[in-house]
DNA sequence: CGGGATCCGTCTTGATACTG
DNA sequence: CAGTATCAAGACGGATCCCG
């Protein structure tokens, strides 16, 4: 579903708003994972398919950049271009946020 | 499904992570919406049923609250709690990334 | 009329098996 | 390793109905 608004938020959310994509960006900008198994193997369990879905999603709009292994050609890696670092910054803050209001939470990532 | 992770990103997108939980933080804390009705004539039409279980969820989670309106006993006043209102940060922040790249946008909210 | 609840068809997810 | 295929389950969207 594509709302066509053009509210900022509601734009980020079209492509941003759903349970994994901020997450594989998290997983690439913080834990310097990079292949499809590393994403898989994140504690959250992403389902296959659904990986592919938002890797192919998020290329289409120029958030990540995929490119060949050259010591390995069977491996593929997964890289945040400029677009896809800069949502560091609302990343970041939703983890303040639940940092300060969710109890369970680990302050992993030590931000100030 | 909740991924029960210690992650403040995973936590918060256990119930952010959809098309439309900030969208509804957006309608209060900007637009100064606070209506079932208000909500619902938002641009991006979101449907009635989906509305109420994301206010039911938000309440749940102490990010919003409800108060019978004083004037008319039929109408109910949403607001955000401190808890919502702290929701401002990411929401600004993925306002901005927006601003930046996607070039549909209008720049609503005149981030500095 | 405002605030939902309900029903129903469709689209999306998730789990797992399977392929190049 | 990096995905695709399959299929069931759930979420979503739209319309309608209900209730005070």
């Amino acid at each position: 579903m594509d709302r066509r608004s053009d509210c900022p938020v509601a734009c980020s959310l079209d492509v941003l708003g759903d349970k994994w994509s901020l997450l594989i960006i998290r997983d690439m900008g913080y834990y310097g994972k990079s292949t499809f198994k590393d994403f898989e193997k994140s504690e959250e369990g992403i389902a296959t398919n659904i990986l592919s879905n938002r890797l192919k999603k998020m290329m289409d709009h120029g958030i990540i950049h995929k490119e060949q292994s050259e010591s390995n050609k069977l491996v593929y890696h997964y890289s945040l271009t400029k677009k896809g670092v800069d949502l560091a910054a609302p990343i970041i803050g939703l983890s303040r946020w639940a940092v300060k209001y969710i109890p369970e939470v680990n302050d992993i990532f030590n931000i100030k």
